[in-house]
DNA sequence: TTTACACATAACTTGACAGTTATATATCTA
DNA sequence: TAGATATATAACTGTCAAGTTATGTGTAAA
């Protein structure tokens, strides 16, 4: 799964959200979101195979850490854009566009 | 169908790198890429759901242009991420953890 | 006014994903 | 050692996306 599929499904950008704030157990995922269990967990093996996420062992606990550095690819192939949309061009475009 | 879920498909993305260099009639993004001429037309669709193009006629042809601006929902997303990459304490951490 | 062209839509197949409940595995605690 | 807790996996279901081929629709050209 890459980065880009990985974040087409909304609880694992909020998992990625949440995880913004540091290390969290699962269950603390759990908790948060509006799914089961299971499901949670399912979306943690995904985000771990796309290597946003990494986990480690406390006790009967995993913790879940955040590996912001994959974002680094979406954020890459975004570069591009952004400069088209801050164009000034493109904000002419934009402006002619809504005066119709 | 969000942009998030619109960036999932590499040959949706693949559509809108190409529509960076300006306007492009539908036949030449289907000759860029590997799919049918049906296929294509499906992931225009998508896109123009999504906000992410649009398109105006001209003549049997249809242009299609970007719409960058449904793209800052994607870096508004990724913004507070960009900080975390950058931080020096992450850069710290990754630093520890390649010495292990 | 046919024929050709560009594109969209219809209809269908396949496979993957997101969710569920039930169960397995491992660790902590009484 | 026997529960109790935390998490992962198994097994299953329903939905939807992505691809295909075939066909429809509108515009240009012969």
């Amino acid at each position: 799964m890459t980065p880009f599929e990985a974040l087409a499904e909304p609880n694992r950008r909020q998992i990625l959200d949440l995880l913004r704030g540091g290390e969290r157990p699962a269950g603390e995922l759990v908790e948060a979101l509006a799914i089961s269990q299971p499901g949670v967990s399912k979306h943690l093996r995904l985000l771990r195979e796309a290597g946003l996420v990494s986990a480690r062992a406390d006790g009967q606990r995993r913790l879940y850490r955040l590996e912001a550095a994959r974002l680094t690819e979406v954020d890459a192939w975004l570069a591009p854009y952004r400069q088209a949309w801050t164009d000034r061009l493109y904000a002419l475009e934009r402006h002619l566009e809504s005066e119709q």
